[in-house]
RNA sequence: GUGGAUGUAGCUCAGUCGGUUAGAGCGCUAGUUUGUGGAUCUAGAGGUCGAGGGUUCGAUCCCCUCCAUUCACCCCA
């Protein structure tokens, strides 16, 4: 049989994974300097942990898990006659893979709240699971990298977000685009126009303007039930451009009549007060108030960001997130505010791949080939790779003692940027031959002035 | 779930208006007296031309079905 995959599945090789080791890395290294806490969740959750809280979209593109045994014994023959897949599915799965970050945090919170020191800063990378076509940008199992603050309501959390995606990005060396709304500033749109319960196509119209124009916009309002009053209203807002300030003007003069929409352009200017001081390096930030963001639990600030980099054909959100008051309520604990973004680790991947912004040394996870030169001078070679590594310093010796030509070629396969010689004529001056196989250079020297060498270097 | 595109060597692809031993580049392996790679040269290995069926004297090529990959829609990181 041909080996494969399942569709939307990868296998990283050695040099995917220095690259992706880079970008997790990073990642880390800024959630931890912002004082996030490591958490990791089960690969699978129960199936009813996840059921509801992505939308109806949501729950068809969650991995289930069939239920082990004897599973279809327990179905009465009249539901399986009904073929129903909808309902057959509670009773012969009750499993299935996370869907995303947030969702299991929630869960989290609620079963460890009383050993839980609030605000509670977590971060969490690790791959989730997702039923969709893929297609370029988008598989069906990919990393998420989230950082979350749970138990506070301070907007404070909300500028932490972006100055740390800055320093994420920042170290990454890749422009990126910060798109900010609020959902209440939507919620409050569509209070004032009487179309409160069709809040969530209004939105998810709303979403598409960049891509499919304002009229169609309207098309897919109107097909939604969206009534013409409403459509004729919204639509000065969806074509505006301006200032974030002009944004915010607008707003408030049509959402005045509406407590919920104030709030929400209450929210958004303290950000945006709380910001302004700051100088952020690779992050431009704006409010675009057709931001809408899919997954439904999201209830007062949305992000969104995206590359800014003309050279750039990738064009998706690398990188998301929101404010959600109550994701908590759901499994007992009610009155929880949380705030948290996802990197899409995968995306950023390509985009730095795409862009050639990974580092030169990345691929290189050894400093140093000994060469072997056979049974008389492989104790000399093997005592100065000991000492070598000892130092600090990532080195291996060729195990066989095959020609210099194969060795060497080895060594360049595997972009080792340097080589040692140590055979029978180092051996008897106690000394060793190190090669630049990037120059060609090659000199004499003692142990100690290669470990410096290689130390300075690194 | 809907629609389009593509399946030929390890990779990227050419090709035959249906005709005998199916090609290139890259990669891989090997090569000039026993300690020197990346450029060049020489040689070599490697393909039931995605699978099954049909039309035909004859199919990698035409037709059908299936499978796989891929792009877009929906939705999303």
């Amino acid at each position: 049989m041909k080996p494969s995959i399942p569709k939307g599945t990868r296998d990283f090789t050695p040099e995917d994974m220095l690259k992706r080791n880079f970008l997790f890395d990073t990642i880390k290294s800024s959630f931890q300097r912002f004082g996030y806490l490591p958490l990791e969740t089960p690969s699978m959750e129960n199936l009813s942990t996840l059921m509801g809280k992505y939308g109806e979209e949501g729950d068809k593109l969650i991995f289930k898990i069939l239920n082990s045994g004897d599973f279809l014994s327990e179905v009465s023959a009249d539901e399986l006659s009904l073929k129903n897949s909808k309902k057959l599915t509670s009773s012969i799965s009750e499993k299935a893979l996370r869907y995303d970050l947030t969702v299991p945090f929630a869960r989290y919170v609620v079963m460890h709240q009383n050993e839980i020191t609030f605000p509670f800063k977590r971060y969490q990378i690790q791959p989730v699971w997702r039923a969709d076509r893929p297609q370029k940008g988008r598989y069906r199992e990919f990393f998420q990298c989230d950082a979350d603050v749970i138990g506070t309501n301070s907007l404070l959390c909300e500028l932490e977000l972006l100055q740390l995606i800055d320093d994420v990005f920042a170290k990454l060396g890749l422009n990126v685009v910060v798109l900010i709304n609020n959902r209440k500033i939507l919620s409050g749109i569509a209070e004032v126009f009487n179309e409160s319960e069709k809040i969530i196509d209004i939105t998810v119209a709303i979403d598409k303007l960049d891509k499919i124009g304002p009229e169609k916009v309207a098309e897919e309002m109107r097909t939604k039930g969206v009534s013409e009053k409403a459509i004729d209203g919204l639509k000065p807002l969806l074509v505006f451009e301006g200032s974030d300030q002009e944004k915010i003007d607008l707003l408030k003069k049509l959402l005045q009549s509406s407590e919920v929409g104030i709030q929400g352009i209450t929210e958004l200017e303290t950000l945006l007060d709380y910001a302004s001081p700051f100088t952020f390096k690779n992050i431009e930030y704006k409010v675009d108030i057709t931001l809408a963001r899919g997954l439904n639990y999201y209830t007062g600030a949305i992000f969104e960001v995206k590359t800014n980099e003309p050279k750039a054909t990738f064009n998706s959100s690398i990188c998301g997130g929101g404010r959600y008051d109550d994701l908590t309520g759901i499994f007992g604990l009610p009155g929880m505010s949380g705030v948290g973004i996802s990197f899409g680790a995968d995306r950023i991947c390509d985009v730095l791949e795409e862009l050639n912004l990974f580092p030169a040394n990345v691929e290189s996870s050894l400093d140093l080939l000994f060469i072997n030169f056979g049974e008389d001078d492989i104790p000399y070679s093997l005592q100065l790779l000991n000492k070598v590594r000892a130092a600090g310093i990532n080195a291996e010796m060729y195990p066989d003692a095959a020609k210099m030509k194969k060795q060497f070629s080895y060594a360049d396969a595997r972009k080792i940027p340097f080589v040692v010689m140590a055979g029978s004529e180092e051996r008897a001056a106690s000394t060793l031959m190190l090669k630049d196989m990037k120059t060609g250079d090659q000199q004499k020297m003692e142990l100690n002035s290669l470990i410096e060498f290689i130390r300075n270097r690194n």
